[in-house]
DNA sequence: TATTGTTATACTCTATAACTATA
DNA sequence: TATAGTTATAGAGTATAACAATA
């Protein structure tokens, strides 16, 4: 009735958001909804066209930045446990993309290395990721992006207050 | 041997984080950190404390700001999938915080409405989230926080570029 | 006794298809 | 035929405990 085209209305506009009320204020949930975005982003650009999830592609990144790298290090920088980077480097070896190494100083730890079909992945995975980021100046500034970027890193560098209680000195 | 306390290393410091490489500059990665943050921060003071999920409480927010609200316009909001509003208000109405009520003007939809007890668990929320913001102007001045939430606005408004088919028009 | 890594398990979150009732 | 909501199912992400090997 107040139907103005042919079309079903869905495809063609979008209700505008609630108001926020008391989100607007909370960080958290701007960085959710933010989070989204450069999810679809992600998976559009890298995720579908290679067959890599987020966290498989952030370590190929570090893989190349770094060369052979211990896994304990590896997770402290993606804030991933144990089981889970255990789970994915088993995934990432048996697609031939790198391989384990014990570290012989201390048979305990291994290092993560990139076979040469890993650092060809890891080269062409960075390549895509630039247009991706490209795409992302249709909303922001290089400017913007770069100040967005800052903030972010100084809220990931928080860590929480430890407890104190009275046995630490 | 190159321990310098008595204290397990872990307890005390941290090793810095491995070269970012390709990953400094982009902008998913900085927000997947900063989420780890924030979410902590989330549970600590208000997740924990009160026992509600992120998006329960968003969701509690919401309707504390815009009074009773079509189903369908929180889910878009909130970015929720159908399944996953039904769920989450199934639990939410069995714990007593809001109920469904049919529109009468279409019979599909339906408004949630806030109950007594609701309105109350969402005012404490709200409260909640004061302290665990203030917190995190530990790592981000008032004017860098205000900047970081503008900025995360944009990047949640952009709404991929739709595959343009000779269909359309 | 602490650390690195593995295995097993469970829970949350998300995506999708199939369905109903209404329009 | 389209829309609002529900049910069911499966996958991915995350957390934890128990364990083995090494220091």
């Amino acid at each position: 009735m107040a139907d103005a085209g042919a079309e079903p209305r869905a495809a063609r506009e979008r209700d505008p958001d609630l108001s926020f009320g008391a989100l607007q204020e909370v960080l958290g949930f701007h960085v959710t909804l933010a989070s989204i975005v450069t999810v679809g982003l992600f998976e559009r650009h890298v995720g579908e066209p290679l067959g890599l999830r987020k966290a498989e592609y952030s370590l190929l990144m570090l893989l190349l930045a770094n060369g052979p790298t211990p896994a304990k290090r590896l997770a402290q920088t993606l804030r991933l446990s144990a089981p889970q980077l255990t789970m994915m480097i088993d995934r990432l070896q048996d697609a031939h993309w790198l391989r384990r190494e014990r570290n012989p100083a201390d048979r305990r730890s291994q290092f993560v290395v990139l076979t040469r079909e890993g650092d060809a992945l890891a080269r062409r995975a960075a390549a895509v990721s630039k247009p991706m980021e490209r795409e992302l100046l249709q909303c922001l500034s290089p400017a913007e992006r770069a100040i967005l970027i800052e903030l972010l890193m100084k809220v990931a560098a928080y860590r929480q207050p430890q407890p104190v209680d009275a046995e630490a000195s």
